[in-house]
DNA sequence: AAGTCACTAAGCCAAATGGCTAATTAACCT
DNA sequence: AGGTTAATTAGCCATTTGGCTTAGTGACTT
């Protein structure tokens, strides 16, 4: 199955990283335009590219001096599924209170 | 907008406490009946109890010495957009990419 | 060949995380 | 009242995290 779900969320557990993947999805960007937007040391944001890659939400290629990295979708698909899943479970559990609650108003519509 | 993105996403980066959010959308349970699975100290169980309910994505009563956990379905459901929202622009590209490829198909079907 | 540019490496630091044990509290049972 | 049960508090410890600086490395530009 291929569960890293631990490193997809622990990668997403931070806004600098959100931000990398918000602006990834709009398509590929080298290291320094993705840093630009950031307020911290270069080998700081470095660290959370290397968080990001590690996790596999992100790959990159080097051609020159220059990192080129972009998104990869399969993992977030599999995080946001196992969200989904989760919610799905929830939402059939309020579906079959529902159901037994209009079996109790049908038999016995006054109780107590 | 309330968005604790850093805690739901840090909440979900562990298998234990993903677990715990497995068990709780089946519906509520006490402390104990949540940490009979798990191989490890009660505390250190708690602890982790102590990181899903400061994130608000579980909460808790407690009723005598018993205390019973439900899920939350908001922040589950917030966590989800989230990624939904990121895949969405991502598909979003690849259709206009798919788009340009088609104009450039039909206006040279036949470039070099 | 020298200079600049885009990263990368190494190492320091404080705080947070995830595990433990031992001791306490508070409620329920007999 | 005494014992058991459910949870909590406190404190220890190793590792990880997220920030920094300083010092390379290797590729392009002039």
């Amino acid at each position: 199955m291929d569960n890293n779900y631990d490193s997809y969320f622990q990668a997403l557990a931070d806004a600098t990283r959100r931000a990398v993947v918000e602006r990834l999805v709009q398509g590929p960007a080298t290291v320094s335009e993705l840093h630009a937007p950031h307020a911290m040391a270069l080998p700081t944001f470095l660290k959370h590219l290397k968080v990001l890659e590690r996790s596999g939400l992100v790959r990159s290629e080097k051609k020159g001096r220059v990192r080129t990295v972009h998104i990869e979708a399969l993992p977030l698909a599999a995080a946001e599924r196992w969200i989904a899943q989760q919610r799905n479970v929830w939402d059939g559990r309020l579906d079959k209170l529902q159901t037994l609650a209009e079996h109790i108003e049908l038999n016995d519509p006054n109780p107590e």
